[in-house]
DNA sequence: TCTGGGGTCCTAGGACCC
DNA sequence: TCTGGGGTCCTAGGACCC
């Protein structure tokens, strides 16, 4: 069997290269996409100019700001992320029927066969590097092997602006001088784990013994063996690059800007998270059965608490009676709350109308809330809220958080026209 | 430095059933 | 009264990714 050839491209910078196209004066200029110099949040995005000054993604704000005062601090803007993210898939799917975003801005392509079409993977990575360009005005990095892998890998290590092929039978001579760090799936954890067993680098770990990993990691351990030596081994790895699998859950959180221990504001902010989690199991089609409540105290203790139905549901309500009852048992009265999640969980075909009480009250409020989904859509985001998140509901969008509520509206177009 | 928001996957224990 | 083992479902937490 002739090797697969997987291409992994990578776009740079993304969310600040998008942002510069909306403002081309941020160009050159040390910007940190994620919000302002003083909030709580931390850096989606940094440009390689930020970069310089010690700033990465997942860097709180405000250190970023003292590490770089002089940068540009810019909002995100999720919209603008996926409809860039759109073209980019566009562009690759001239490449290869068989696409697969991994995430807004990285996507894998089996090129395997392709070479009557667009010739060697080298030349054909340039071609696609050039339509990405010309097209977006967007950079890519582009990684090619044989596995997933080794794809991601050789895509992170052709950044900025590159191309890196690793050719069949390399791929161990590859990987041995690269920290096990940059293997994906290494986290903090794994590779203090693996520093402590006196490993280093991934050729350490090729070394190892197989059976020896897996005592000692599980699963992943052995997971781990075969990507050492370059393998998609285990999991999603080994998958064939196709369509994008459904999604398995739907959830959406809140961190307020300060503390509160306000009862009040803080079940608005479960009904309006309730709200958005129901719009979105109405917009995919999906009938969620578990519901989990996600609280995180002051001293950023975290707890999860689910419960599932007996019948699967995607309406707003349902969701807020068990967030709230979850919430109204595992709250601690009076402790100051930093974050409220709402998710939804084990997605199942709608729930049997015969099994129903009042089947004609589940669907009166079916076409009720579409409407309302339809409402929102037209005339934004505040217009429509149940009566039980009514009062506090709106409270909280107009004062607290101001931002979320015109967005819809003022829907403003990409410049540069590309379409 | 004081830690977002959206996800996936894995582990582990307990309940329950056979 | 003490005690199997396997399978499945549910729940909680944690590592990891972008």
């Amino acid at each position: 069997m002739s090797p697969r050839t997987i291409f992994h491209v990578d776009m740079d910078a993304f969310f600040v290269s998008v942002e510069e196209l909306y403002d081309p004066s941020l160009k050159g200029k040390p910007v940190v996409v994620g919000g302002q110099r003083d909030e709580r949040g931390v850096v989606s995005a940094a440009s390689y100019a930020a970069r310089k000054f010690g700033v990465h993604s997942a860097m709180p704000l405000r250190t970023a700001a003292k590490l770089c005062p002089q940068a540009v601090f810019v909002d995100g803007h999720p919209e603008r992320y996926r409809e860039y993210s759109q073209r980019v898939h566009e562009v690759l799917c001239r490449f290869s029927p068989q696409v697969e975003m991994a995430s807004v801005d990285e996507a894998y392509l089996d090129m395997t066969g392709t070479e009557r079409l667009h010739g060697l993977p080298l030349r054909s990575a340039h071609r696609l590097h050039e339509a990405m360009k010309s097209e977006t005005q967007l950079n890519c990095s582009i990684g090619i092997g044989t596995s997933r892998l080794i794809a991601k890998v050789g895509s992170a290590k052709a950044k900025p602006n590159g191309v890196l092929w690793v050719l069949p039978a390399q791929e161990a001579k590859f990987l041995a001088p690269l920290d096990v760090r940059d293997i994906p799936g290494v986290g903090k954890v794994m590779e203090q784990k693996l520093h402590a067993l006196g490993i280093q680098r991934v050729g350490d770990l090729a070394r190892l013994d197989e059976g020896d990993l897996e005592q000692r990691f599980g699963k992943w351990g052995l997971a781990l063996a075969g990507k050492a030596r370059g393998q998609d081994a285990g999991g999603w790895f080994d998958s064939e690059v196709g369509e994008n699998a459904e999604p398995k859950s739907i959830s959406h959180e809140h961190t307020y800007n300060e503390d509160t221990a306000n009862p009040e504001r803080l079940q608005s902010t479960l009904m309006r998270l309730s709200e958005m989690v129901g719009r979105r199991l109405r917009e995919g089609g999906y009938f969620a059965r578990t519901i989990q409540l996600k609280l995180r105290y002051q001293d950023f203790t975290t707890l999860t608490r689910a419960h599932s139905l007996e019948q699967p549901t995607q309406l707003d309500i349902e969701i807020y009676e068990v967030a709230r009852r979850l919430f109204q048992q595992n709250w601690k009265k009076g402790a100051a709350v930093r974050l409220l999640g709402v998710q939804a969980s084990n997605f199942e075909a709608g729930p049997s109308q015969l099994d129903l009480l009042e089947p004609s009250r589940q669907q009166r409020w079916q076409k009720a809330l579409e409407a309302a989904d339809h409402l929102r859509d037209k005339f934004g985001e505040s217009t429509i809220g149940l009566a039980t998140g009514m009062k506090g509901g709106f409270r909280e969008r107009t004062h607290e958080n101001p931002a979320a509520l015109p967005g819809k509206l003022s829907k403003k177009k990409p410049p540069g026209g590309a379409v």
